[in-house]
DNA sequence: CGCTATTTTGAGATGGCTCAAGCTATGTGG
DNA sequence: CCACATAGCTTGAGCCATCTCAAAATAGCG
């Protein structure tokens, strides 16, 4: 039975998979968690081990990503607190279709498939939730899907940089800081280009004015003119 | 209240969304339905229009595409009968983030989002099937952008027919019949590449007796050759 | 302070795209 | 039933965005 503090207890309570359930319910859900933390570096589960296990992140950051037979990879998408990892545990048995990396230091709890039966059988909600989940993770990608078959390099990088600060932007003084350790690898994998033309266009971008990007960190200083690059996400950025 | 053929009713209770719930319960399911009839090369709905029907496909095939702001457009996927189109309806008071196109005559049977609601209220039996069903796309959608993102177009290809003759195949003295009637423009929207570029691939692999090439279908005579090109994917065809 | 991971930069190669043009089924209307 | 229109397909030639590979510069870490 893992120990909680309150502000952990917080992110469950909001998020996406247990939204909507009587919070006293939640806290008896609780009980039946395992409790896992990784340091930087570490993995969740790899990609081909049994599913039997799913994550509720509680801290921390995870990215999920695939390796075709040769090793490339590609960076599926990037989870925080509160985020669902691993929804197929709970459906198939079968084997986790990516591998789970901490981009820092993470904290998750996590269910295996008996319990997540019970529960789901017990609290409906649970059901809708992932339901609504799921297809907010299949429209970004298949947003992501038709960038990648009909854009250019320059604007999947301005794309994934906005989608980037919209979901991980932090106000700084210098502008909207990608709150993410992404190398220049990672974001080659997240656009499906090569490290070296995403380093070529942050050095241009950066020669422009338009962010400041640094080892592993980068602040967009002005938003709208990568937005116009992007070919415009009206969206407000925070 | 459609008057559905006792084929188009085994459809149905085979169909992935409503499949272990009560026959007799489909029945008064069905009473709630209305019937859509379309001729080949008409549209279900349009992206970008209020999403408020979820459609069940009786007959026919259906293909999902999405289009972005150039005009440029790819193929998310195809649909046959018994599968469940706009799963969005149900959750979101959103639009349809693709266009749904009759490849050949087709039949629907489609629900409104308060129908459709009360029946999963009824039936929670429809909200886990729903899970499944965006599972596997997830999943298959994740292949293909790891596949976009890491792979030549002769392997994408290679792979997209492979997966067409696994779901559309059928076995004629030949041998595997893709039975779809896709077009050069077509094959290139699944795959993120050219009709120049997929008419030569489909040419030189006719040249080399891998598969027969017509207009808008292709029969794969040597699917192992097929397969070795598209990096072994071991599991058998039609 | 040295080691290693990350990033930058250059130069050259090329896969696949673009555009243009001709070809061929298919079906349609006279 | 034929001739013609049209949508779909093939083919060639040239180009260029992006990848590759190599090597140096930088930054953080132990």
């Amino acid at each position: 039975m893992p120990k909680l503090s309150q502000r952990e207890i917080e992110v469950l309570k909001k998020s996406t998979i247990l939204k909507g359930i009587d919070p006293n319910a939640v806290a008896s859900i609780l009980g039946e968690a395992q409790w896992t933390g990784t340091a930087k570096g570490d993995t969740l589960f790899q990609q081909g081990e049994a599913a039997i296990r799913l994550f509720i992140l509680l801290q921390g950051k995870i990215k999920l990503s695939q390796v075709n037979s040769e090793g490339n990879q590609v960076l599926l998408r990037i989870l925080g607190p509160g985020e669902v990892i691993a929804g197929v545990s709970a459906f198939e048995n079968t084997v986790y279709p990516a591998t789970a990396t901490a981009l820092e230091k993470c904290a998750a709890l996590s269910f295996d498939r008996p319990h997540l039966l019970r529960l789901m059988e017990r609290h409906p909600q649970i059901s809708l939730n992932v339901n609504r989940i799921l297809l907010g993770r299949m429209q970004e990608l298949q947003d992501r899907f038709r960038e990648l078959a009909t854009e250019r390099v320059e604007k999947r990088v301005a794309c994934a940089l906005i989608r980037l600060a919209r979901a991980n932007g932090r106000k700084t003084p210098e502008g909207i800081l990608i709150d993410l350790p992404l190398s220049r690898q990672d974001l080659a994998e997240l656009t499906g280009t090569t490290l070296y033309t995403v380093s070529r266009l942050l050095k241009a971008w950066e020669g422009k004015g338009i962010l400041k990007s640094e080892r592993k960190r980068i602040t967009l200083i002005q938003p709208r003119e990568l937005a116009s690059v992007a070919g415009e996400m009206p969206q407000a950025l925070p």
